[in-house]
DNA sequence: ACTGAGATTAGCATCAGGTACTAATGAACC
DNA sequence: GGTTCATTAGTACCTGATGCTAATCTCAGT
């Protein structure tokens, strides 16, 4: 019953939690790879990637691919940052952002400004009316450190509007408390545009 | 030799295009799947994608999953947006940011402010010399739009220092033509983190 | 109506990377 | 020697393909 130190048998114990982090690695390696890294059998493998519950490559890349696919949809694929809650067109709107780790500085794990301006400045673009437009301006506050995992309301409100100039004012609280100011002047376009045909 | 308007036999044209669309849309179709969306045999996809050299899923899965893989890395693990290029640390500092279709409006193809921002911003709290800093406050102008694929280069000064606060200022030119600039007071920490432990 | 070209389908062997299961062998421990 | 756990071997089967050959279908041109 003693849990055999070091060598169970043939280092079964060792030889899973090591294959455990090679695969979290590199999700792409086959049980091939794998038994030839380890130097034993593929059926060896097998059986430990069944103790240990890990899926077969296919079933791993199948996540990995979808996973990360839905993460550069919602990063990149969007035009707001934050999910927007409400919006009067030309008046106001809420959008709210949860913010993750991957928002913040490793080290002291508090939100890089970028992520709580870009929530603020895609929000004051989505509320004036208009089918394309550009920042022109823009004067921002930090009021408070935001840290990884606040989940931060944004709301925007237009103030004036001359000619194709929108002044938009954009306030994000975090927990009742405000962060962040910032008072944008956004461009309708196709007087900005001016350039190339 | 007329190109047989609708129906050019059985419109395999017209397949091949929505097929590509399809499968650009949603990598993770089978040829089975494929089949019987556009009812015809399976063997007829695979000349499909033969002929329009289109790789078989388990390819398109590999590349999805580790072309996010490095996507997401590269936008949520790095710290500075864009590529630095030169850095005299508590002086001045180059960036590269080389801008793409995702960081545009679908509409006009124009690039969204706040990834031109984020290029300024990350740039300025790269070349303070300290640990750890935040954004206090910053003052955007927008000069001139830029388009999607421009390559945008970006340089920081750092032009005072008066205890805790850092006055940085960036400019981003596009092809020698200033676009963006941005005044920007960063404040190295343990002194506005007096808040919680 | 006949021919020929292109489009589509069928069928089969083969492959990679597995699952699921059975069984043999090895080593260690008492 | 017997028991137990670890490892290996081997087989049948699965999916989603490739690669190849061959048959059929459809239409346009003459």
């Amino acid at each position: 019953m003693k849990t055999n130190g070091s060598s169970p048998r043939r280092n079964k114990r060792e030889r899973q939690t090591q294959l455990q982090q090679l695969i979290s690695e590199d999700p792409f390696l086959t049980d091939e790879d794998l038994a030839l890294r380890f130097q034993v059998s593929i059926q060896t493998i097998r059986l430990d990637r069944l103790e240990l519950g890990i899926p077969e490559l296919r079933e791993r890349m199948r996540h990995a691919a979808s996973e990360n696919y839905e993460k550069v949809r919602s990063m990149a694929g969007t035009e707001i940052v934050g999910e927007l809650i409400d919006l009067k067109l030309g008046e106001s709107g809420i959008s709210i952002l949860e913010t993750n780790r991957e928002m913040a500085f490793k080290k002291t794990s508090m939100v890089m400004g970028h992520h709580i301006y870009s929530q603020a400045e895609s929000l004051a673009m989505a509320v004036i009316d208009a089918n394309a437009a550009l920042t022109g301006v823009s004067n921002i506050k930090y009021l408070q450190p935001v840290e990884s995992g606040d989940k931060l309301v944004a709301k925007a409100e237009v103030v004036r509007v001359r000619g194709n100039k929108h002044f938009v004012h954009v306030l994000i609280q975090n927990r009742q408390v405000q962060v962040f100011r910032g008072k944008f002047i956004l461009v309708t376009m196709d007087t900005i545009k001016e350039e190339q045909p």
